[in-house]
DNA sequence: TTATAGTTTATAATGGTTCTAAATAGCTGT
DNA sequence: ACAGCTATTTAGAACCATTATAAACTATAA
């Protein structure tokens, strides 16, 4: 019910499986980071049937092209996503390979002074890599 | 003869192959990016032997070790790389891959308020996305 | 020179991601 | 409810950047 208009408003039809998805993206007390192999994990655990992995890369990838996900750039050979919309920055911590938010009132506004011509800016993102 | 000392001093063999790759790197008038195919056309372009595959990856992962290269954290299949490891920051070209450096003065410092116990800051990148 | 450890190389393996094409399911009009 | 149409799911194959392997080669120091 919860995620059937959401779907329906965005062209998507409201099938199981993104409903599911649904559920363990959005159905949640705080936003998350996550590679596709954790969410495949995260959707093991939480429901009985059986998603195939091609329909999760097709609705990860489906939501992050309505904006309902956006993915980080980090170097890793795993794709990064977060269910976090919002403008914001992250920290990287190297060791375990996780991402943590940092609020915009920990970094300040950033305000790029250079222009390209015929290009517009569609994101700034900070990355704070830490170490031990 | 140019790049013998550094190779030696950082405890890598100054191989043949090694100071070519070295003359693609190192040798010019200006910083660049790159990924390892963009690199490996450059190496055939510039040079009359083969440089197997795996040397060059090899060694780009050596230097990326001894400081002499830095990645690029950007969301893309290949793994970017800078010759220029000055601390500064990017835009990112959707629609050809590309990056072109930001001056820092283009961005302005930036001072993140937030601590992680027991980590500390070993780099802050920022990355602009550009599109039409 | 010779011994040794470091390096290069062709090639195979790995693994995340995308593609394919057939089966299934949601939707619209009747 | 049904038919017809299109979107979606799926298993499995393909793709391809990167890493591992292990044998041949090379820089270096004794
Ligand atoms: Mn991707
Ligand atoms: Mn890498
Ligand atoms: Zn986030
Ligand atoms: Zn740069």
């Amino acid at each position: 019910m919860k995620y059937i208009d959401k779907l329906r408003n965005s062209g998507l039809r409201p099938t199981k499986q993104r409903l599911q998805i649904c559920e363990v993206l959005f159905n949640t007390e705080r936003t998350f980071h996550f590679t596709i192999n954790e969410l495949e994990q995260k959707i093991k655990d939480k429901i009985d049937n059986k998603i195939s992995l091609a329909t999760i890369y097709n609705t990860v990838h489906a939501f992050e092209k309505k904006g309902y996900l956006k993915q980080i750039p980090v170097n890793s050979n795993q794709t990064y996503f977060d269910t976090n919309i919002t403008d914001h920055h992250h920290f990287y911590n190297l060791k375990d390979g996780k991402l943590i938010d940092l609020e915009n009132s920990d970094v300040g506004p950033i305000n790029i002074k250079r222009k390209i011509d015929g290009k517009k800016i569609k994101s700034i993102e900070v990355l704070v890599k830490l170490e031990d």
